[in-house]
DNA sequence: TCTTCTCACACCTTTGAAGTGG
DNA sequence: ACCACTTCAAAGGTGTGAGAAG
């Protein structure tokens, strides 16, 4: 590991960072040069009782990590060595030679407050511990007990516990030397890697012992700005009583009462002094003891020289620098306020050229003049070691050149670094990779040219109009329309051409953005946000006219700079308070549209707003932080579409850095300069008065395009795009964001979505699945329809229709601003309900009528919505009920739209005709185009079928058993008549034939029993599919019914109709049932007689055998021994037949099954109740039947 | 007596709330 | 009503210096 690590000094945008290796892993501490120069004079930190912070703090990155871990990072503050120091002779010395001191407390640990995270969030941001503490209070709690993931998984239960102590310190001993390490711990293994920064190497004191220690902490901490000017004056007291040596020697030997009050006095002095002139500080800050400290600026650095000549960081050096020879040997990579001068370059692209940034630096050493005399003391030991740069790196000059220079540089820098910190805040998913953007810059060095330079100083000089006001609307749209293969010199006023893969795009009022940029950049933002002023109003022209494209704002973290705005000097130090954040891309609401529509006009972000809260759920407000410098870029995205419909994030990004707009996001911090303030407000009024009144069609109207349904592609892509150019913008963006290529709806398009339902987030993230699926089925059924062979019109005409539809209701809300989603679903399904078989078949004539066409919309609308389809009929009830409703309202079958009492006529004649056609046994041949009545019917009629069956089984079992007895009974009497002329022989032959009889009676009797039994069965089957479909026809009467419902309260105007409709139903259905129970009472009554008849003939038969038995008795006592027991068996017949009277029971079971079968029908279809009394008389006569049926087994 | 440590202090910045005026 | 700006107060960070503690 000792060997890996092999500390670079490179400079990275102008910040030293130091590399440490471990393996594959790579941290970067940031400011090294700062830690560096601390380390040069020895660091001190204070360690209070209380916690202290550390200054300078650890600022690392790193890379390497893999992204998908979870990795803790942890700053573990360890000791150099054992021995106790002190500072004598200006230099820190060890008391104890030997490691015989008391011991040091062990290493403690700080953990991340961002730990445990995944690999790519620490490679993404910066890693600060700015919050840290330490402390001499070896009672205070450190924070190693939030450790990693498996204690926190552990110990779950001890968060609270955790979060109530400090645990932001390390406790540490005084006098004590300490090294800062970094250790990256991967959670769940034991992986760790640790990057020791011998460059934090720091004595832990309770009090400051070198003065420079001081001096240099009193520079560099924004928190001690307050000594700042003592330390001025009391530099310049101690320049006056004499060197350097001597309050070296008075700090020495300790001579605290007289500094003390010494400095006292001066701090008192200094701010009564605080109103000096320049000219006075800027001669004593030549004589300023820092000059002791000689440096080398980090410009003057060639980077050879800086990557060849890193800092010793040998821990012993502390104790050489003492020895001021040395340290003038030393290339010094900066002093003092050199950093704040190098840090409020960082990161930014700026230091290439821009006016803002150079400008602000000429007011900085302009106005810091008055207070901080080390950039006066480093910009004259640089004028006086530099000769070359002393005329190049003026104020004044640089300011001028800034302003000059500042519009060519700006397209000339592009971006590299922009495209790096940019493309972090992008979506991952893009296809889109930096070297694409990177790959462009040839390009636009092709586009950018000398003829802007030319052109826009003497369009400028031209340019009458107040910098503040907009520029000519007519040149920028010229602008936009001429090719951009010319690029033609005539570009508008106050302009700027960015240029990205041949894509052009002209910000706008650049003069007024200059305005603000030279008194300051502040953007002033509340809690609440604020819109954004000046509005970022830009042109776009090269984009391909046909194909979409959306417009994203993107605003990125130009810097990790804590900015602000002191005595009208901007001031950037390193963040203290806060770490980098991204900023959400914020898009514009057009978006997506096609190039052309891009180009039309101008492209204002006017609606967007900035604002603290990061909890706000507004996807119009863009979260910054406060004392931000923030880089707004216009990112063009082209949208291609995906099979599915909607329009996926495929094609190319370009992108855009606006550096003219840079701006800090200011805490509602005045400006100190009230001439600043009112020349901003005077500017911003101006600017929006006049705006508003000059320009008051500045914001294009969403563009309308007509459908183009000829497209050969619409017959192959069902979601037509031309349907999304015509709906309103919120349904366009919609289909945008829900479209189905992104696998989970993404937490932007939940925002984006609220904004555009007006709902919240929580019923928006419920409905995105419903979308979905609602988008699903349009797409996939426009798709079966224009595949099928059905379809007559294969010109998308069914799309059409769909669109026509739902476009014809958004007609209906154009009133409002926006469609609500509720709206937009019932839309939707009503396109679906209206692109069946049965509007099908609509003439597009009647289908057009929009008034009726939206009546019938309503209905079916309200009806699906809140009665639902009816579970268990799926298309087909749902189709009879569309089919029903637009009878009723409109006419069905074609042609044109039939009166209302014509429509209910004939909705109730076919309604008869159905029943008729169930009750009749033609079910399915009726003219009723209704599925549902025909499946119904055709289940009706086959119970119907089967009950008939068995009732013929019956009677034929009936006549079977009549014939039998007739049978027996002839036999008995040709038996009796020859037995009475016969002798003996006789008798045995008539017993014989009368055994035989018997046999045959018997054999008769159980087939007649077979017979009645299947007759039963078949019965009970009948009585089974009745109620089958008796619940079938409930469950329809249900649906039925409450379509009806529905109807009635949703169509107030149609309630006359629909009474009608209904008396007249019901009066067919009284004659149909009136019909069907007096055919039903025949059949009983038939049934009844036959049954008689049947009683009669085998009473009869009965009386005969009884005869001819009694007859048996008197004429033939020799037999009497033979025929032992008379006839019992005759009682057998007479049973059986009694059973078979119960078969009436059967018959009546019948009737009243079609009694019920017609009551249900007609109730069913009337919508009305079934009556109980008719299932409860099925059943009792199905259990009555099966308990009469039971035959007595005596044979 | 010397060194180290503690604490109150003044001063600063940051942050947010409330008020004011256009 | 909205927005921009001002004022004020609270919280927290900083070095200083007197005094206490070891």
């Amino acid at each position: 590991m000792e060997e890996e690590q092999r500390p670079t000094v490179t400079s990275q945008e102008n910040i030293t960072v130091v590399e440490k290796f471990d393996g594959s892993v790579k941290l970067r501490l940031l400011d090294a040069a700062l830690w560096h120069s601390f380390h040069q004079e020895g660091t001190e930190m204070i360690i209070t009782k209380a916690g202290r912070r550390m200054f300078p703090f650890v600022m690392v990155t790193l890379e390497g990590l893999s992204p998908t871990l979870l990795y803790s990072v942890h700053l573990q503050v360890v000791p150099c060595d054992n021995r106790q120091y002190k500072f004598c002779q200006r230099r820190w010395v060890s008391v104890t030679d030997a490691p015989t001191g008391p011991a040091p407390i062990p290493g403690t640990t700080y953990l991340h407050p961002a730990s445990p995270n995944r690999g790519s969030f620490w490679c993404q941001e910066m890693v600060s511990f700015a919050k840290l503490k330490i402390t001499n209070n070896k009672h205070s709690q450190g924070n190693v007990k939030r450790c990693n993931l498996k204690m926190r998984c552990e110990a779950t239960s001890r968060t609270d516990d955790v979060s109530s102590h400090d645990v932001r310190q390390i406790v540490l001993q005084s006098m004590r030397k300490y090294m800062v390490q970094i250790i990256v711990r991967e959670d769940l293994s034991d992986v760790q890697y640790v990057f020791p920064l011998p460059e934090t190497v720091f004595v832990a004191v309770t009090q400051y012992q070198n003065e420079n220690i001081t001096r240099m902490k009193i520079t560099h901490n924004p928190f001690a700005n307050g000594f700042k000017y003592a330390h001025v004056t009391g530099n310049e007291d101690a320049n006056t009583n004499g060197p350097r040596s001597d309050v070296t020697k008075s700090k020495d030997t300790k001579h605290k009462s007289s500094s003390a009050s010494g400095t006292k006095s001066s701090t008192k002095t200094a701010r009564a002094k605080a109103t000096v002139t320049p000219q006075t500080l800027s001669s004593t800050a030549l004589v300023s003891p820092v000059l002791d400290t000689p440096a080398v600026k980090l410009e003057d650095c060639t980077p050879d020289t800086r990557l060849s000549s890193p800092p010793p960081y040998d821990s012993t050096q502390i104790e050489q620098t003492e020895n001021s020879e040395d340290r003038d040997s030393t290339p010094s990579m900066t002093t003092t306020a050199q950093f704040r001068f190098q840090h409020s370059d960082r990161y930014s692209e700026e230091r290439k050229s821009p006016a803002s940034w150079s400008r602000s630096q000429g007011r900085k050493v302009k106005n810091e003049d008055d207070d901080d005399t080390c950039d006066v003391e480093d910009r004259e030991l640089k004028m006086q070691t530099d000769p070359h740069k002393t005329s190049s790196k003026s104020p004044s000059s640089v300011s001028k050149a800034g302003d000059e220079e500042s519009t060519q540089h700006l397209e000339n820098n592009n971006g590299k670094t922009i495209a790096g910190d940019m493309f972090t805040h992008l979506d991952q998913s893009s296809t889109v990779s930096p070297p694409l953007s990177l790959a462009g810059e040839t390009e636009r060095d092709v586009f950018k040219p000398p003829a802007m330079r030319k052109a826009n100083p003497r369009k400028r000089s031209t340019n009458k109009r107040s910098p503040g006001l907009p520029a000519s609307t007519t040149s920028d749209m010229e602008w936009c329309k001429s090719p951009v293969s010319s690029c033609n010199l005539d570009l508008p006023d106050d302009c700027v051409v960015k240029f990205d893969h041949g894509v052009q795009l002209l910000l706008h009022d650049c003069g007024l953005w200059k305005s603000f940029q030279a008194r300051g950049q502040e953007l002033s933002i509340g809690k609440d946000g604020r819109h954004m002023f000046p509005v970022i109003t830009i042109s776009l022209r090269g984009l391909d006219p046909a194909r979409m494209y959306s417009v994203w704002l993107n605003l990125t973290t130009a810097d990790d700079i804590f900015s602000n705005i002191q005595s009208g000097t901007l001031n950037s130090v390193f963040a203290l308070h806060r770490t980098p954040t991204t900023v959400q891309p914020y898009m514009h609401p057009f978006s997506p549209m096609p190039g052309l529509a891009w180009m039309k006009d101008r492209i204002a972000f006017s609606e967007v707003r900035v604002t603290l809260d990061s909890t706000l759920d507004d996807s119009s407000s863009l979260k910054l932080l406060r004392n931000r410098r923030y880089q707004p870029q216009i990112l063009v995205r082209e949208e291609e579409e995906v099979a599915v419909g909607g329009f996926g994030s495929s094609g190319d990004l370009l992108f855009f850095p606006l550096s003219e707009t840079t701006f800090i996001a200011a805490s509602q911090a005045p400006s100190p300069q009230p001439e600043v303030r009112k020349a901003k407000k005077r500017v911003s009024t101006l600017t929006s008065t006049t705006v508003k009144k000059e320009c008051p069609e500045r914001l294009p109207d969403p563009v309308t395009y007509p459908l183009q349904f000829a497209a050969p592609d619409l017959r192959t892509l069902p979601w037509n795009p031309a349907f999304m150019s015509r709906t309103p913008e919120p349904t366009h963006r919609l289909n945008n964001l829900c479209k189905m290529s992104r696998d989970a709806a993404s937490s932007l398009s939940s925002v984006v979505l609220c904004d555009v339902t007006r709902l919240v987030l929580s019923v928006v993230k419920q409905i995105m699945m419903t979308r979905l699926f609602v988008h699903f089925l349009l797409v996939l059924m426009t798709f079966v329809f224009c595949q099928s062979a059905s379809l007559q019109k294969t010109d998308g005409a069914v799309t059409e229709s769909v669109f026509t539809s739902t476009y014809s209701y958004h007609h209906l809300n154009q009133a409002s601003d926006y469609l609500s989603y509720e709206q937009y679903l019932a839309c939707t399904l009503t396109a679906i309900v209206f692109s069946t078989e049965p509007v099908r078949q609509m003439e597009r004539t009647s289908f057009s009528s929009s008034e009726g066409d939206l009546r019938t919309s309503t209905v079916c609308i309200n009806g699906i919505i809140r009665g639902g389809v009816p579970r268990g009929f799926a298309s087909s009830s749902a189709s009879s009920d569309a089919a029903a409703n637009s009878a009723l309202l409109g006419g069905v079958g074609g042609g044109p739209v039939a009166p209302p009492t014509a429509s209910a006529d004939a909705f109730a004649s076919a309604q008869a005709s159905a029943l008729a056609s169930l009750l009749g046994g033609n079910a399915g041949s009726g003219s009723s185009s209704s599925a549902f009545a025909s499946a119904s019917a055709s289940a009706f009629a086959s119970a119907t079928q089967r009950i008939r069956a068995a009732g013929s089984a019956y009677a034929a079992a009936q006549a079977q058993a009549q014939a039998t007895a007739s049978s027996l009974l002839a036999a008995l009497q040709s038996s009796g008549v020859a037995q009475s002329q016969a002798s003996s022989r006789a008798v045995s032959s008539a017993t014989s034939a009368i055994a035989l009889a018997r046999a045959e009676a018997q054999a008769a009797v159980t087939g007649a029993r077979e017979a009645y039994a299947s007759a039963v069965a078949r019965a009970r089957a009948g009585v089974s599919t009745l109620r089958r479909t008796e619940a079938t026809f409930r469950a329809a009467a249900s649906a039925f019914a409450r379509a009806r419902a529905i109807a009635r309260a949703s169509a107030s105007r149609v309630s006359a109709q629909a009474s009608a409709f209904a008396f007249a139903m019901a009066r067919a259905a009284v004659v149909v049932r009136d019909a069907a129970a007096d055919g039903a009472r025949a059949a009983a009554q038939a049934m009844a007689s036959a049954s008689s008849r049947a009683r009669a003939g085998l009473g009869s038969a009965s009386a005969d055998a009884q005869a001819f038995a009694s007859a048996l008795a008197r004429g033939n006592i020799g037999t009497q021994g033979a025929l032992g027991g008379g006839l019992p068996g005759l009682d057998g017949p007479s049973a059986d037949l009694g059973g078979l009277l119960g078969l009436d029971d059967a018959g009546s079971s019948r009737v009243d099954g079609l009694d019920g079968l017609g009551g249900a029908g007609a109730g069913g279809n009337l919508g009305l109740p079934l009556g109980a009394s008719a299932s409860a008389r099925a059943r009792a006569s199905a259990t009555a039947t099966s308990g009469s049926g039971k035959v007595p087994g005596s044979y």
